[in-house]
DNA sequence: CTTGACAATGGACAATTGTTCACCTATATA
DNA sequence: TATATAGGTGAACAATTGTCCATTGTCAAG
């Protein structure tokens, strides 16, 4: 997609705040008005320009109806005070050894927020969002872009862990079976992969996947 | 509060269910062509019941702009200026025939909510989950219990879409081929299944998957 | 130098949309 | 019986609002 010129976002994001703060579109001449514009036109300009890039659509002739797209994605969002139930999670795009110890913030590549109950978290303190990177756990139905919420703590058998291989960390299905040792196996039949562990390699448990579509 | 006849409540209903749908308020005239009322001051009426028992606020004059006041309703937390916007959307087990004219609120089995911008959200108000019932999806990696994040729209060839198939909620492959009409697949090798469809049974597009593990 | 984008002015016009007045029919209530 | 409230028709009017025309200027790319 284009790129938007810095008058085209400030328009947008009027709008969008408008929208948000009063629970109705702005008319164009409130645009006019909020960006000292002398004439009309001058919105109709930066409107048809937004329509023809796709961030925005309108239903011609109808006043104040919009509708804005956006599929970019902007900024680190923080937390709202009163969002009770809700888990805000960085999303690490990879994880250092000496997480969760230590926290390195360059992995962090987002945040994601997902209500408590409905994903079936139980703690909120240091739960982390990972996405997949390859198909090591296609058999698991969990593909390359996935973002997988992690809860640090202790795997069980038939586990599906975040794990740090060659200092990197990774997606594996944790099997222990009684009087042997612990393994990681990633889940795709064309690679088989098998992986001795340690203990302390196991980043967590994976809570839930959440894909973009 | 005092109460509101039979017909204040559909008005009001339906004002609200416009606006979550569409993404704007209605216009009087649309309220009043979706009552078959034969006059615009029909609407008027009722809506100056609603102001007065101060569930609908608007701005005199100015088009398509209500508030609506529901204490018993979830509020949308407000937002600061420079907030994260949270979607706080409903979770459908299933959404009955004649859904979007009318609302099964015993549809509603739980509360999702999701950072627009790492989902990639456009507007939070329309946007709503559905919980994933068969198999009917599975060669586009979303299957039975999962939770799929639908925006009201219009559907593109290649979307997958939650369409309205005998009196249910169903979620397809949305196929538009130039100068064809549309019509669904199911994304099941072994069901391939395809349906005619109207327009008007195609409920959304679906934008994410959220999979509890 | 020309071309195309971006940005904006100024004015006019037409469609959408909200508002109001007069009037009608019920139904319930004091 | 009066009288208020809910619900509605019909038509006209005015304000809001979207749209379009012609024109100006800047700036970067070809």
């Amino acid at each position: 997609m284009k790129e938007l010129t810095t008058r085209q976002q400030e328009i947008l994001t009027f709008i969008e705040h408008h929208e948000w703060r009063n629970g109705y579109w702005p008319s164009i001449r409130e645009i006019q008005d909020k960006f000292g514009f002398k004439s009309t036109n001058a919105v109709m300009g930066h409107l048809r320009a937004l329509e023809k890039k796709e961030v925005l659509e309108r239903i011609p002739g109808q006043a104040r109806t919009f509708r804005i797209n956006r599929p970019d994605a902007p900024e680190i969002p923080s937390m709202p005070e009163d969002a009770t139930e809700v888990v805000d999670i960085p999303v690490m795009g990879d994880i250092a050894a000496g997480y969760p110890d230590r926290v390195e913030p360059a992995g962090e590549i987002g945040r994601l927020q997902i209500d408590i109950q409905n994903a079936g978290f139980s703690s909120r303190r240091r739960t982390f969002a990972l996405q997949v990177r390859g198909e090591s756990m296609v058999d698991a139905e969990i593909y390359d872009g996935d973002m997988v919420i992690i809860e640090p703590r202790d795997a069980k058998d038939g586990d599906i862990v975040a794990a740090l291989i060659d200092g990197e960390t990774t997606l594996k299905r944790y099997i222990k079976k009684a009087g042997e040792p612990p393994y990681l196996k990633a889940e795709n039949k064309f690679y088989p992969e098998l992986y001795p562990i340690s203990e302390l390699s196991v980043q967590g448990v994976a809570k839930a996947v959440v894909r973009s579509l």
